[in-house]
DNA sequence: GTTGAGCGTT
């Protein structure tokens, strides 16, 4: 799992971003990084994901150290395939403030002007960059989901890297890309990458209550009965209810 | 399990 953006954006005050489009709702932030890590140093990489459902949203933000570095991961990665879709790689227009940066980089404001003239409204910045799009919705099929989701805002987050990574890699990529980039891989993480992404599959001790409905759902064994009364079932008590094998987690 | 123009978060 990335150990980006795991508490907001790290330090963006001298970086350049990168938005990356057209990349696959299956691919994670660990698998831009190896590709975007060997034109530069990556600081942040960000894949909004939907506020309802987790996916991502198809794009995601590569923040550079250096200028010149993004520049030259746009030239490079930019209509490469990634995961069988070309990805678009371009500066980034709009920062996380939504406020307009040139060419990747927040626009620094005068600490001069900065100081006491406040004579612009920081809710203008918004206004300004969505009045020329007027719709964000992304796609067709959750349009109707929008709706309801552009006045609620009780959806919860869900876990920020879903077991995505499930695809085998070598499914039907051209091992020649692919080749290089894990060729790389091992060699970028060999600085700091290996200590961040620790295990694959590490769960909490806790078990996982929403999965272990489905999970008896499907146990091959048949479930006798449900209780519904017995709800609040204690732990020992459910043990000799369900008396089913251990879900695996 | 699907989708595909676009600009971002504990």
């Amino acid at each position: 799992m990335s150990h980006f953006g795991r508490s907001g954006p790290p330090d963006i005050k001298d970086t350049y971003s990168l938005l990356v489009l057209n990349i696959t709702f299956r691919t994670t932030a660990d698998d831009l990084f190896p590709l975007f890590d060997k034109y530069g140093k990556v600081v942040d990489i960000f894949i909004p994901r939907d506020r309802k459902t987790g996916d991502s949203r198809g794009f995601a933000f590569v923040r550079y150290k250096y200028a010149d570095e993004a520049q030259r991961a746009v030239e490079r990665l930019d209509g490469r395939n990634v995961d069988g879709r070309d990805i678009m790689v371009q500066f980034a227009k709009y920062g996380p403030n939504a406020e307009p940066i040139q060419k990747g980089r927040i626009v620094e404001t005068s600490p001069k002007t900065r100081g006491r003239s406040r004579s612009r409204s920081p809710g203008r910045y918004r206004n300004d960059y969505r009045g020329r799009s007027h719709r964000r919705s992304r796609s067709r099929s959750r349009d109707r989901y929008d709706r309801y989701d552009r006045d609620r805002y009780r959806e919860r987050y869900r876990s920020r890297e879903r077991d995505y990574r499930r695809r085998s890699r070598s499914r039907s990529l051209s091992p020649d890309h692919r080749g290089r980039y894990d060729d790389d891989y091992r060699r970028s993480r060999s600085r700091s990458f290996e200590s961040a992404s620790p295990p694959r599959r590490s769960l909490s001790p806790r078990s996982p209550s929403p999965r272990r409905s489905e999970s008896a759902d499907e146990s091959p064994v048949k479930r006798r009965e449900r209780l519904p009364l017995s709800r609040s079932v204690s732990p020992r008590g459910r043990h000799l209810d369900s008396r089913s094998p251990s879900p695996g987690n």
